[in-house]
DNA sequence: GCAAAAGTGTTAACTGTACACCCATGA
DNA sequence: TCATGGGTGTACAGTTAACACTTTTGC
């Protein structure tokens, strides 16, 4: 018998929310997952988006932020929702069945799920932090094939949100350090998109887009020509966000 | 003492689909808005946008099929989910909390509403089909300045994921009826975009996509040269659909 | 004949895309 | 000196956007 989530009265078993949390490691795009315990037919099956149920005194926002703040011990990350999903069929797979006896009070209960993705600095994020009673990791997101219950479904649907709001608005900035080179920031977008980019034409657009500021800083001890490190210029980008701009795609 | 809703044991106090029903008249873009029996400050707030708790036994879809479906009569809709709304704060307004004692069981409840746009030709809409104990009516989606609960901020988010999404997928010829000219499809998208276009583009533009066969009807009884008929050629559609296109706006 | 919307091409500006070489550094 | 990624410009193709006149009909 495992122990069971903290139950409290007012945790209403019908609204959830799960976080497709991106992150980027300079070479791929990552994914936190929350490993389950249990008895699984395959390790994939074992995986699952950090979620949780929400409280009755709590909206959407709230419930997010609290699981996020949980699970990473980080404030104030960038957030979108993806969408509302299920009801009924979203429990198909019969060893989630058995898992939601052992830690839901309501383990019968239809739970539609509020799905959203955030974008996280990896360096930012502290796995010690975390007051979830699970072990979370980072997973390359092209590496997974399947998740638990509909994960893998709003998995997939959280990245193609994401690479479309990519090309309007540069929310990527959220998974970068303070400082990087134009490199770094190309292998982000490509690791987004799926594909690679041209490095002209990429430098010269995101130039042109005017949220980035030269730093007097190099690159040291690489063994090529070091590259000049960027910061990010938040008041353009701030009036550009409000806008919204009408080209900006790779 | 108006009569309260259908209550069922089985009805979910927590969950509840909202519609954003949008149709259009080949003048204007109008919205289906249900009008709230009782006492309100203005006559905007009394209006609302059709939906209602879901049961235990459903999914989301198959909830907002059935209130469209009692609310309209008609089936297959075109519908497409805008996100999920709210929580406590959701119910700000006193009149709001009022009406929802008046035909609750349970009116304190925090409600999670799943939102919904669809797209309907307002003549297969029939008033009379209805089965809610309210009226419906068609407004012009400009002139709404207020809704009740949060619905305003719903219409808002609805109408510009349609404007997006309408720049990817010809999907308001769900809007449109069999035949139709050019000049009424140009129409549409100038009611949906909010903003005039230029005829020879416009036509130019939707001719390359290839999605319309001309017939050979024209109109008569018009006081001006008459315009030729064209339909949609849902082959080439469906294929495009799938794929999405890349380059589509106008 | 007049009012009203249909129908029709061309041009200039801009945007996207493809492409190759030298540079600075560490080993 | 070699391997590695940094840094840079140009030319062609395709797309967008602006623009005006003739046609057909009802009245």
């Amino acid at each position: 018998m495992r122990r069971k989530e903290i139950i409290r009265p007012d945790l209403n078993p019908n609204v959830s929310v799960d976080c497709v949390i991106f992150g980027f490691d300079f070479q791929q795009l990552k994914v936190l997952l929350i490993e389950r315990e249990g008895d699984f037919p395959d390790e994939k099956s074992r995986l699952a988006l950090p979620g949780n149920l929400i409280y009755d005194d709590e909206n959407l926002n709230m419930a997010v932020n609290r699981v996020l703040k949980e699970l990473t011990g980080l404030d104030n990350i960038f957030l979108k929702q993806i969408g509302a999903f299920g009801g009924v069929d979203r429990i198909s797979k019969e060893t989630d069945k058995e898992w939601l006896r052992s830690i839901r009070a309501h383990p019968d209960a239809r739970v539609i799920t509020v799905a959203y993705y955030s974008l996280v600095r990896i360096s930012d994020y502290l796995p010690a932090a975390s007051s979830f009673a699970v072990t979370a990791n980072w997973y390359n997101v092209d590496e997974i094939k399947d998740l638990a219950f509909d994960h893998y479904t709003i998995l997939k649907t959280g990245l193609n949100q994401l690479r479309r709001e990519i090309s309007f608005r540069p929310i990527g900035f959220n998974l970068m350090p303070e400082k990087f080179t134009l490199g770094q920031l190309q292998r982000m977008y490509e690791a987004i998109l799926g594909r690679s980019l041209d490095k002209r034409n990429f430098r010269r657009k995101i130039m042109k887009i005017n949220i980035l500021s030269a730093t007097d800083e190099k690159e040291y001890d690489v063994p090529h020509k070091p590259a000049q490190y960027f910061k990010f210029n938040e008041a353009n980008y701030k009036s550009l966000v409000e806008t919204g701009f009408d080209n900006f795609s790779f």
